[in-house]
DNA sequence: TACACAAGCGCC
DNA sequence: AAAGGGCGCTTGTGTA
């Protein structure tokens, strides 16, 4: 059952029970309390609406405009949908599908391409809801957001079933709006951090808080012998003076990069180096980015579902894709609760061997550690298997690359065409899609010239690195995705996710919870794999343990 | 003063 | 362990 809404003035809204299809089954129910009749209709599987008497109760597919505009208000009231379908991802989905990428996206916009309007563009950042979605004067009477949402879904659904498989689109699109859930969830719900150890790990590397615009005295030790080794006052935050303050010392660097200055001898580079990993440490993940960021045990991070071209995920405040490995001692559960950490292994290549059915690299993917069971076709060697499937998912050259790829090339030929198919299309300025259809975007003007003139085979072979890596890269994210949306489903009581980052979740439960949601993460593997690729001989293992820190998950 | 851009490096 | 692609974020710096 799906159930369109817009949201009112007040706290109001309007509910439009749609049955499986696009078309009404039921009049239009004007709600005073729209967060109240989300919460009665998820409670009683739609009972509450009155529409479905006959019907065995479930949770309602709540189609609207953006969940980053209704959600919160569900969320701060605890209402908690079990699924949606979120047009403007949606819209996305099917433009970038058109090889229509980066037009607006959301049902406002949507509609009017419909109706043959002038289209607005997207607010950026997390609009509030509309009360009016046409400020234009432009003519034609203003719709009702109801009908706006209605109209923008049935079209949807029409155009997900021109898509070239509509089975794996619609479950994307179904995937991409239980992320959009998800990503409300972890920016309302916070993942455990640990003030009082984050000081207390500045303090020991950095020396205490300084006052604001200070340096750290250890930073600003380090500081002043940078300058005492140079002789002269070098600011270490400014690559062009330490370009220029080495150059004066007879030394010449292309860049002031670390791995470029560990090969330069001069008493300058260690103060440098140190100075340079503890500022970012500062400036990044310091006192300012904590008061900003975490509240009451809890660091809030702001995701953006699909923020990446590939389909992974971005954010837009927080930097929670960016933490510092050695920030996760940070991270602790809750006194009598546990984080359970669990991570894809390996799970680039095995989205390749599903995808290309390639037998052979299947049945290596049929176990554990694929790398060495891909050992003996490589000589021998792990890291050659290793080196192998990396390049050809990467369009690496270098080393030994080229002798492996020829090894790929005959022992594991599907997998091998499959990305080089990519890789082509990419090079001919086409576009490549994903396992469930997320579609890459088609190439800049600037790339069109670019590919005709002198450099045009470089461009070309850029293109074709980032389509061949594309093709994998998206669908190992669908994969993560499915997985997300399925655990999300089967968690159960007090337990909530609390960070998502391309291959890796980590859930916060009650001790006693913590083997239940271990199993759950293994259940939702086998069932997101299911779901991807039906029958397949590759496993996509996931190695979780219940941990009380971050830092001791291995 | 405001803004755009590059450098550099963190994560996968 | 590295190789590849892609992001976000801060600082310094140059321009309007």
């Amino acid at each position: 059952m799906r159930i369109a809404v817009a949201a009112g003035p007040g706290g109001s809204g309007v509910l439009r029970p749609l049955g499986p299809g696009p078309e009404p089954v039921a009049p239009d129910l004007v709600v005073p309390d729209l967060v109240g009749a989300v919460r009665d209709a998820e409670r009683t599987g739609g009972r509450s609406l009155g529409v479905r008497a006959g019907e065995p109760p479930e949770h309602p597919r709540w189609v609207w405009a953006d969940a980053r505009a209704l959600y919160p208000a569900l969320l701060a009231a605890g209402v908690r949908p079990a699924r949606c379908h979120d047009l403007a991802l949606t819209e996305s989905l099917l433009l970038a599908h058109d090889g229509r990428y980066g037009e607006p996206r959301s049902p406002a916009a949507a509609y009017a391409r419909l109706r043959g309007l002038p289209v607005p563009d997207d607010h950026t950042g997390a609009a509030p809801v509309q009360a009016t979605l046409f400020e234009t004067e432009k003519p034609g009477p203003p719709a009702d957001e109801i009908d706006v949402v209605a109209a923008v879904h049935a079209d949807q659904l029409t155009r997900i079933a021109a898509t070239a498989d509509p089975r794996r689109f619609r479950l994307l699109v179904a995937a991409e709006s239980a992320g959009a859930l998800v990503a409300a969830e972890l920016a309302h719900d916070g993942m455990p951090w640990r003030a009082d150890v984050h000081d207390e790990l500045l303090t020991g590397l950095l020396g205490p808080r300084p006052v604001h615009g200070m340096r750290p005295a250890r930073l600003q030790a380090l500081a002043d012998q940078v300058s005492a080794a140079f002789g002269r006052p070098v600011n270490p935050d400014s690559p062009q003076q330490i370009v220029k303050a080495f150059k004066s010392a007879g030394v010449s660097v292309p860049s002031t990069r670390s791995q470029v200055l560990k090969e330069v001898e001069h008493p300058g580079v260690a103060p440098l180096l140190a100075y340079k990993e503890l500022a970012r440490l500062f400036s990044f993940h310091g006192w300012a980015w904590a008061d900003q960021w975490v509240r009451e045990g809890r660091f809030h991070p702001e995701y953006v579902v699909a923020g990446v071209v590939s389909g992974r995920w971005a954010t837009s405040g927080g930097g929670a894709l960016q933490i510092p490995k050695v920030m996760r001692r940070v991270v602790v559960a809750d006194e009598g609760w546990r984080l359970v950490v669990a991570d894809a292994a390996q799970l680039e290549p095995r989205v390749l061997a599903a995808m290309a059915g390639d037998r052979g690299l299947a049945a290596a993917a049929g176990e554990i550690d694929l790398y060495a069971a891909l050992a003996q076709a490589f000589g021998g060697l792990r890291d050659n298997a290793k080196i192998a499937l990396l390049s050809a998912m990467y369009g690496g050259t270098s080393g030994d690359a080229p002798k492996l790829l020829a090894v790929m090339r005959q022992r594991f030929p599907r997998a091998y065409a499959f990305v080089e198919e990519a890789a082509r299309a990419g090079e001919e300025g086409k576009l490549v899609r994903s396992w469930l259809g997320r579609t890459s975007p088609p190439p800049s003007a600037r790339w069109r010239e670019l590919v005709l003139g002198p450099e045009g085979a470089r461009a070309a072979r850029d293109r074709g690195r980032f389509t061949r890596n594309f093709v994998v890269q998206a669908t190992a994210a669908e994969w993560a995705l499915t997985l997300l949306a399925v655990l999300r489903g089967r968690l159960s009581g007090p337990a909530r996710l609390v960070f998502f980052q391309h291959d890796e979740v980590m859930v916060h439960c009650p001790a006693e919870q913590a083997d239940e949601v271990v199993a759950a993460v293994g259940v939702a593997a086998e069932e997101a794999t299911r779901l991807l690729f039906g029958d397949t001989p590759v496993r996509f293992p996931m190695h979780a343990v219940p941990v009380g820190c971050y830092a001791d998950a291995k």
